[in-house]
DNA sequence: TAGGCAATTGCGGTATACAATATCCCGAAT
DNA sequence: ATTCGGGATATTGTATACCGCAATTGCCTA
C-alpha cells in the first residue's frame, strides 16, 4: 500500500483501520488466522500505536477477536452464528424497506430506479463486478430512504460481516446476480406502491434466500490452526 | 478508581474502557464536553496509550465522537436522532420478544418470573435502584431467551445509548417504575402464552412509551460549549 | 526414550518521548 | 475600543523503547 492511499484519511490510525478492514472483508485472511502486530507494521510501514488502535476498533466491530495475551485473530463463525446473523439482518432490512415505503420521496425513488436500470445494463454487458456493487448500492439506497441514520449504520455493518462470511465460504464464487436483481425489483415495486407489509416481507425473504448457500459454503472452510 | 477495580479485567485497556464507559453512561460528562486525554490519565493513573485505545473503542460504539486534531467529546443528540434510535430499538425489542415466544424453555420462563417477582418485592420495599436494575434485567433475559447472541449484543448496546439519553436529559429523575413493571408483566404474559404478535407489539409499545418523556427532557439540556 | 523442568525468545501490554497542529492570549494597529 | 495577527502553550497524533507474561525448545533425569 502506497503513501498516497492514506491521504484521504485524517490520520494514520483511520487509514490503517480502513486498510486492515478492507483486507478482512475481501477475505485476504483466513478464519482463525492471527494478525500479528509486527507483520502489520511491516505491511503498512506505520508504527504499532496506530495499528493497535485500528485493531481495537475492528475488535469492537466484531471483525476481529482478541484473546488475552494471544493477540487478535479472524473469528471462526459457527453455523448458528451465521443463521442468527441472517435472521437479524433480515429483520432490519425488512424494517428499512417498511420505513422506506412511507419516507421515500420522488427523488429517492428515481435514484433507486436508476440504480436498478444501470444494474440491468451491466448484467446484459456481463460486467459482473459492476452488478454486484450496484446490488449492494440498492440496499444502501433503501436504508437511506428509510430515513433512520442509526438503522443505516447498523445495516452497513451487518452487511459487511455478512459479506465476510460469504467471502470466507464461497471463496471466489459469484452471487446469482439475475435472481438477486429480480428480487430487488420486486422489493422496489412494493416500496413504490406503498405496500408496507409486502415490502417488508419481500426484503426479509430476500435476505434469508441466500442463507442456505452460505451455510453450504461454510462446510468447505478450513480454519487455519495457529493455536 | 482503585487498583483493585481493574483486576477483574484482563488488561488495563479493558479496565479503562469499562471505567470511562461507565462514567459516560452514568451521565458524569455533559453533552459536547471534551474528554481530554491528560485529565483521563490523571483520573485513572494509567498512561495515554490504553486511554486512547479505550476512547477509540468508545468511538466505534458511538458513545464518543472524534474530531480530527481536536480530540474526543460526548455527542450532542438531536431530537430526530433520539426518535430514530427509539424506533430502531423498539423494532429489535419487538423482534426479541417475538423470538422468545418460540425459543424460551420452562427454565428460562421461571427465571423471568422470578426477576419480575423480585422486582415487585423491591417496589413494595421502595428500593428504587433495585427495581430499576431488575427492570433492565428483564430486557436482558428476554434478549437471552430469544436465543440470538448478535441480537442480544446489539440490544445491550442500544439500551446503553438510550440510558445515556435518559441520564443526560432527566438528570436525577426516576423512571416510572410501577408502570414499567406492569408493562413487563404484560409482555411476559404474551411470551408465556406463546402469542408472538402480541408479545412483539407490547414490547414495541413499551419502548416507544418512554420516548415522549425523553424528548421532553432533551429541551432542558444545556450542552457545554468548549469549541 | 520419554517426560518434565528451566531458560530463552518472541509477542503483546504499557509508558514515555517527540512531532505536528490547533487554540488561546496578548499586544499593536486601525 | 475592537479586531487582526503572531507567538506561546496546550493537546492530539505518532514512534520508540521497555517490561512482563507465556509458549516453545532443549537439556537433564528417570
Amino acid at each position: 500500500m502506497t503513501e498516497s492511499q492514506y491521504l484521504q484519511f485524517s490520520s494514520v490510525t483511520e487509514g490503517t483501520y480502513h486498510y486492515i478492514r478492507n483486507l478482512i472483508l475481501t477475505g485476504h485472511f483466513m478464519p482463525g488466522q492471527r494478525l500479528r502486530e509486527r507483520e502489520l507494521t511491516e505491511m503498512t510501514g506505520v508504527s504499532r500505536t496506530p495499528i493497535r488502535e485500528a485493531l481495537r476498533m475492528l475488535e469492537q466491530e466484531q471483525l476481529l477477536i482478541l484473546e488475552s495475551r494471544k493477540g487478535f485473530r479472524i473469528p471462526i463463525p459457527t453455523a448458528k452464528e451465521i443463521t442468527d446473523f441472517y435472521e437479524l439482518r433480515a429483520e432490519l432490512e425488512g424494517f428499512a424497506a417498511a420505513k422506506a415505503t412511507h419516507k421515500s420521496d420522488a427523488a429517492r425513488l428515481i435514484e433507486i430506479t436508476e440504480a436498478l436500470n444501470t444494474a440491468e445494463e451491466s448484467l446484459n454487458n456481463e460486467e459482473l463486478s459492476q452488478v454486484i456493487s450496484l446490488n449492494n448500492r440498492f440496499h444502501d439506497l433503501v436504508a437511506i430512504a428509510s430515513d433512520n441514520e442509526s438503522l443505516g449504520d447498523m445495516l452497513s455493518k451487518l452487511r459487511a460481516k455478512v459479506n465476510l462470511f460469504r467471502t470466507l465460504s464461497w471463496s471466489g464464487r459469484r452471487e446469482r446476480p439475475i435472481e438477486t436483481l429480480r428480487q430487488h425489483h420486486l422489493i422496489f415495486k412494493a416500496i413504490k406502491t406503498r405496500n408496507e407489509a409486502l415490502a417488508r416481507s419481500r426484503a426479509m425473504d430476500h435476505v434469508m434466500d441466500s442463507l442456505p448457500l452460505v451455510l453450504e459454503g461454510l462446510k468447505s472452510i478450513h480454519p487455519v490452526g495457529e493455536e
